[in-house]
RNA sequence: GGCGGGGUGGCAGAGUGGUUAUGCAGCGGCCUGCAAAGCCGUCUACGCCGGUUCGAUUCCGACCCCCGCCUCCA
């Protein structure tokens, strides 16, 4: 029985579907004005496991992840590059694709974009707007009325008047109340804008997830992840939006990721200490970071350094040479083996894949000491619930990050394997440990067996 | 200031009221021409102080420290 973490009640609770067997899961994606960063990889990474486990288990999952491709800070950095809005946010949307891809994230049943669904929103809005959880403001601006909505903290603990003591938000004098947020922002000239009963303008941030998760999976639905730094206030508001133009409860289980930190601080844009996913997988095979992201619990900080992922390819290899002399065809996993069961109980613990994972280590021991096939095969496939240990051994220990030059040719390297032999077979010891020393010179580790000699990056 | 999360062995990182987490690194051994990989063995733990308990790293309380949110942020 899958149990998952709800920061709504701050208990792991047992998860039971609105319609059995059958997950409606919704996530805030990304902000397009960018390339990804290494805290970006981690929700893409940690949610795709979220579904992968679902689905495993036997759920139906819609899985909705969302595109912001309109907000103030894309609107600047058109500007400042002088170019156009679609220019730019196609640029990062491709350059998303391409980083969740190596990543090994499949795609999300629905990815819809803000500026595709401003009808939602408007419709939204105006019912919000009906019922007097909305107002318009002198400048035209549609906002929030924050104490309208009796539950308002509910997501955060947090209450009006807490918030008000610590108020740092800007004075806007055109609120009723610091607080309120906005749902509608009127157009002011040369900023791209739609058609809308408060006449033109553009949409606020949070109302795009509360209409565009509708739009998908309804007006209640399963799970809501984001990271942690989207529950206050942007999920706040998302309730606020949702249960204020519905009268009923708008998520049942809310999920949110913990940070990636450098230097034990928060990895983040307006820190500037972020790590792009690109910039890392230049020199880190994807596999490697899926790996560190899913070694720590979702929840946990995770700290990033180089030493940190040498640890985890270095981790990840152990599994591999477990693997690379096994056929390893793909089968269904037997949940009553041993180890799957662990490894299952594991993950129905709230997605715990650190203790998965150390699972699959157990399982590498076993095979190693008992050259059991069998348990190779399994190995791979439980590797693979987590998105992980899929491709061939051989080629994943031979690769190298994409940044990486090649000292030595594939058939270059064979060549000098062929020689060494020959040096070996004449007891020319001298003249095959030197052809060693220079590919290890060049990162390539050679591994004498009975089988012959095999050989791997370091 | 308010709210929330956390402090585990050299590093990373799970977990538990009494039994080896796991990985990397170290050390000793086996294997090897020598290595590598693997196997066997092994050393470093649960922030501090009290309390509950036969027994606490695990529960309770105080304290210290770190991190996050309260403003855009995954």
């Amino acid at each position: 029985m899958l149990k998952i973490y709800n920061t709504l009640t701050r208990k792991k609770e047992k998860f039971i579907p609105i319609k059995p067997s059958e997950v409606r899961m919704y996530v805030c994606g990304m902000t397009v004005y960018d390339y990804c960063h290494l805290g970006h990889a981690r929700v893409l990474v940690v949610f795709d496991t979220v579904v992968r486990w679902l689905e495993v288990t036997g759920f139906k999952v819609t899985y909705v992840r969302n595109i912001t491709d309109i907000d103030d800070k894309i609107i600047k950095r058109a500007q400042e590059n002088g170019e156009s809005i679609d220019t730019l946010t196609k640029c990062f949307i491709d350059a998303m694709y391409e980083d969740a891809a190596r990543l090994g994230v499949a795609q999300p049943t629905h990815e819809p974009r803000a500026t595709q669904c401003i009808e939602d929103m408007i419709r939204m809005i105006l019912i919000l707007v009906q019922k007097g959880f909305a107002y318009v403001a002198g400048n035209g601006d549609v906002f929030y009325s924050v104490h309208q909505f009796p539950h308002y903290g509910k997501l955060s603990g947090k209450s009006l008047e807490d918030l008000r003591a610590g108020e740092r938000v800007e004075i806007d004098l055109n609120k009723k109340d610091p607080l309120d947020f906005v749902l509608w922002k009127a157009a002011k000239t040369g900023e791209p804008c739609w058609d809308s009963p408060w006449g033109k303008g553009r949409p606020g941030w949070h109302i795009e997830c509360s209409a565009m998760s509708e739009h998908y999976l309804g007006e209640h639905f399963d799970i809501h992840g984001g990271g942690q730094d989207l529950q206050f206030p942007h999920h706040e508001n998302e309730i606020a939006q949702s249960e204020g133009a519905h009268d009923h409860p708008y998520v049942n289980y809310w999920m949110h990721n913990g940070f990636v930190r450098v230097d034990n601080e928060k990895m983040s844009k307006s820190l500037g200490n972020f790590f792009t996913v690109r910039e890392v997988l230049a020199r880190y095979q994807p596999e490697v970071v899926r790996f560190f992201i899913l070694r720590a619990h979702y929840r946990s900080p995770l700290n990033y350094s180089d030493e940190h992922l040498n640890d985890a390819k270095n981790a990840l290899d152990r599994l591999y040479i477990a693997l690379k002399e096994y056929n390893l065809p793909s089968t269904e996993i037997n949940w009553d083996e041993p180890y799957a069961e662990r490894f299952k109980a594991a993950m129905n613990d709230d997605f715990n894949t650190a203790e998965a994972i150390a699972v699959l280590f157990d399982l590498a021991g076993e095979i190693n000491r008992t050259s059991n096939s069998q348990l190779a095969i399994l190995l791979k496939a439980l590797g693979g619930a987590l998105g992980l240990l899929q491709q061939n051994p051989q080629a994943y220990l031979q690769n190298l990050p994409s940044a990486e030059k090649n000292l030595f040719s594939q058939q270059a390297i064979e060549q000098m394997i062929q020689q060494r032999l020959e040096a070996r077979k004449n007891r020319d010891f001298v003249q095959a440990d030197n052809i060693r020393k220079q590919l290890a010179a060049a990162g390539i580790i050679l591994e004498d067996s009975v089988q012959g000699t095999t050989w791997r990056r370091q």
